[in-house]
DNA sequence: GATGGATTAATCGTGTGCAACTAAATTGCT
DNA sequence: AGCAATTTAGTTGCACACGATTAATCCATC
């Protein structure tokens, strides 16, 4: 058996990813009360925004989700009139998604209430660009592994 | 209304927090897998293995997870051996959970484990301590806002 | 044109996460 | 002692997240 120390360091990086995470889902479910939206609803319009309309397979790659995430997270959406599926007619296998005239003229509204909220906080000594970066550099790290083949025991 | 310009930087570091989160969680559950643990379950017993027995609110206030999260969880891992649990005598309103011996004899197995997935990561350019401490950082900040009343309207 | 393999979205099952509520026990106050 | 407020864990309901499977469609090759 190898080294039985436990990793404080890397269980706290990934303890402080996990807790961020859930603390700013908590912040933009606060944001997005007013139009009802949850953080992975809000992201998914984000990227609707920017181009529409995307398969469901283009969108999941955009937001590293799968169609078992994002069907029923579109359904709710088409529900509540942000987005409408259509089942795209050159290639019946894929579904286009769009945004709705609704979800267009919300936009700025929703881009409103949320600069509002992050201007609440004054990141004060965070670099931002560089905790992107770093962060963008340890995902890379967690790419590498996962594809390879580090998984050798039952 | 105010600024309606999206804020790419702050959606990108939320963003960022809320994909690295994700693929931390991947990576600790190929990790885990021998043992059929998740994330969640093995930092609950990461803290246990530091103080047992601990009542629900302690190991809550923790691992920052309430009691509708906790109690299920703790039922998968009590009927998987690892934990015990069992209503304090001097406050029932409380329940004591501890580790079992399976647990303590598992625990050096699991590090071991653990660090040599982590092992194959090499983390050249990042300075973990700066990078948590900047985490720490901006949780501070969501802290300070969320208790705060932002929200003003329905 | 038929057929096997690949692609796409949907479905199913399990496990978080959390808000809201409930039930039981404890504490505090009079 | 008696009762209201508080604390604690559990329960319920909803929304991700993802592995595994399924069903439909498309494509390539014959």
């Amino acid at each position: 058996m190898s080294n039985t120390t436990p990793r404080r360091l890397d269980d706290q990086l990934c303890f402080a990813f996990y807790s961020a995470s859930k603390k700013f889902n908590h912040f933009y479910q606060d944001a997005l009360k007013p139009f009802h939206l949850t953080y992975p609803q809000y992201i998914t319009l984000l990227a609707l925004w920017e181009t529409s309309p995307m398969t469901v397979r283009e969108l999941g790659s955009h937001l590293n989700l799968d169609s078992g995430t994002l069907t029923p997270l579109l359904k709710r959406l088409e529900k509540q009139g942000w987005i409408s599926r259509k089942r795209s007619e050159q290639d019946e296998r894929q579904v286009n998604v769009s945004v709705t005239d609704y979800a267009l003229d919300k936009r700025d509204e929703v881009y409103a209430r949320v600069n509002d909220c992050i201007d609440l906080m004054s990141f004060d000594g965070v670099d931002y660009q560089q905790l992107i970066t770093q962060i963008h550099q340890v995902m890379g790290e967690l790419d590498d592994i996962s594809t390879k083949d580090l998984i050798h025991e039952a």
